[in-house]
RNA sequence: GGCCCCAUCGUCUAGUGGCCUAGGACGUCGGCCUCUCAAGCCGAAAACAGGGAUUCGAAUUCCCUUGGGGUCACCA
């Protein structure tokens, strides 16, 4: 048999972080054994329905490089894909279903449910519908009057959910409530189209997030209402923020395109998430695992039943290690929207520009966390700057006038040497520290907060370099200014 | 609150009765390297929630407690 799994997503906005770590564990199981994995739009509910959010969820899955063999845009023998195409067949399932003695007509109010609910509510009982309509005579509600229709729940004895990883578990058919399958306004709900879509498509695993479980009982006996044979349940845990909750926007990026727009790379993102709540076992102590490998090792049977933090930290370090693995054309190209999305330089990238990015690049490179980093990290080779304080600009235990005579020195230097590479730089740089008493920490830091104005900045000569010979000698300049102006001051303080 | 799921370092996890004085990774701390920051290397601290039971022997099996999470719509 074929394994066919399935991600059906409700267009409702961007796919969360923790829905896209099931959607990877179907993926997987669908890779690994040949078996298909497809695309359906459970767009069901009306009044929640988000016009482009079909598009942003197949643009999120293509960026992760899962790809589908059915859906809305590839089609398949299976289609339509798309629920809202395909009402009447919900409608049909659900009148055979009061046919079969499984479901009936039901036209409470809205108002009349909530008062049962307040009133069960008040009285400390679990809010169920009361069976009002359930015992009336078949035709007491015309089909052709406004209602709803319901799931007739057996009053006795108990479903058993059979779950590929958490066993049998069996639950209480009196405490299931009487569940409306067909909404009033013909669209069916999730429960009713969930059933009827995955037995008509085939679906062999339903690999979904644990939060359904409460409701996999009432799918269960839709399957047994219509004799249909149930596919494998397979419910993995949620993925939780660092304070236990469920993931959400509070606890920073949550959805992929948050996590795309900050510079995570998609291979990084796709190895995190498929170690969240999942390891290959066996004593395998790898980490860092290319597609097909993951593809290879996956194991449904060792998705860890417990729910899992999403750990930022990690998913910053294992983006490093990817960004740092990547060569530097490759580098380069994904480096290039960020700088232009920042406004650093422009697009098209200018010809002449190109050999600036490539002497960055590698400066770079084991410095990013993330593809954004390096708008702070290198700002300061495409926007002037502000000339740094001459507090700043003092070296580390000189006096002011001792950074100046330093400063003075490599700018003398800098103006003569003939070729304005890392390369001849740094020697001579070297040089110019010993000749003048000082540590080469002493004298970089000088010079590196003269021509950035920061701190922490990419390594000093190559930074010069991509600066060149011009720019670097100005901001020098300026900063031999700044550092005049400080004497100055501290003369006038003390006399 | 009812029902359901779950429980190894702060976090992700290895571990399926003896190989465990519990292994790895991230993070943290210390050191080395070093022009800053990183990266890299070396090292350290850090966990079987508690209580019973089964067994010659329990992180591993069972029960209870505690704790955490999920779910109770004409939403998915």
């Amino acid at each position: 048999m074929t394994v066919r799994v399935r991600f059906a997503p409700s267009p409702t906005g961007h796919p969360h972080i923790g829905n896209i770590r099931t959607v990877i564990f179907n993926w997987l199981y669908a890779r690994q054994n040949h078996g298909k994995f497809i695309l359906r739009i459970e767009d069901t509910d009306q009044t929640r329905y988000v016009p482009n959010a079909v598009q942003v969820i197949t643009d999120s899955l293509r960026w992760l490089g899962l790809d589908w063999d059915e859906g809305p845009d590839v089609g398949g023998p299976y289609g339509p894909y798309v629920q809202s195409q395909r009402l009447a067949l919900y409608k049909e399932k659900a009148e055979e279903l009061i046919e079969r003695g499984w479901a009936y007509r039901c036209n409470c109010t809205p108002e009349r449910l909530e008062r049962v609910r307040e009133a069960q509510r008040a009285r400390g009982l679990p809010p169920m519908y009361d069976g009002h309509c359930r015992e009336l005579a078949p035709d007491a509600i015309s089909p052709d009057e406004p209602h709803v229709i319901r799931l007739k729940i057996p009053r006795e004895g108990q479903t058993v959910v059979h779950d590929l990883l958490k066993g049998d578990i069996a639950f209480e058919n009196a405490l299931i409530d009487d569940q409306v399958l067909l909404k009033s306004d013909g669209y069916p709900t999730y429960h009713l189209a969930v059933v009827v879509d995955d037995h008509m498509m085939d679906i062999t695993h339903i690999i979904r997030a644990d939060e359904w479980l409460p409701s996999t009982p009432k799918h269960v006996l839709i399957y047994q209402a219509f004799e249909w044979e149930a596919p494998t349940f397979v419910h993995v845990p949620l993925v939780m923020g660092d304070d236990g909750k469920k993931l959400s926007k509070r606890h920073g990026a949550a959805s992929v395109d948050d996590f795309r727009k900050q510079g995570y790379v998609a291979e990084a993102v796709f190895n995190f998430l498929t170690l969240l709540g999942w390891a290959p076992g066996e004593g395998e102590e790898q980490e860092i695992f290319s597609r097909e490998e993951l593809i290879e090792h996956f194991d449904l049977h060792h998705i860890n039943l417990a729910p899992a933090v999403f750990a930022y930290d990690k998913l910053d370090w294992m983006n490093g290690v990817y960004i740092r693995a990547m060569s530097e054309e490759a580098l380069l190209e994904r480096l290039i929207p960020f700088w232009q999305e920042a406004g650093l330089i422009p697009a098209p990238v200018p010809a002449e520009m190109m050999e600036t990015l490539r002497i960055l690049v590698p400066l770079v490179q084991e410095r990013l966390k993330r593809l954004q980093d390096v708008v702070e990290l290198t700002d300061f080779i495409f926007n002037d700057i502000e000339t740094a304080s001459g507090e700043a600009l003092l070296g580390k235990n000189m006096t002011p006038e001792q950074s100046l005579e330093a400063l003075k020195a490599a700018h003398t230097l800098l103006s003569k040497t003939l070729s304005f590479d890392a390369e001849t730089l740094e020697p001579q740089m070297r040089q110019l520290a010993e000749d003048l008493g000082l540590k080469t920490g002493q004298l970089f830091t000088i010079i590196r907060v003269a021509v950035s104005n920061k701190k922490v900045a990419p390594p000093l000569f190559g930074s010069i370099e991509a600066l060149g010979r011009q720019t670097t000698l100005k901001r020098i300049a300026r900063a031999e200014e700044a550092l005049v102006h400080y004497i100055e001051q501290k003369h006038a303080a003390s006399a």
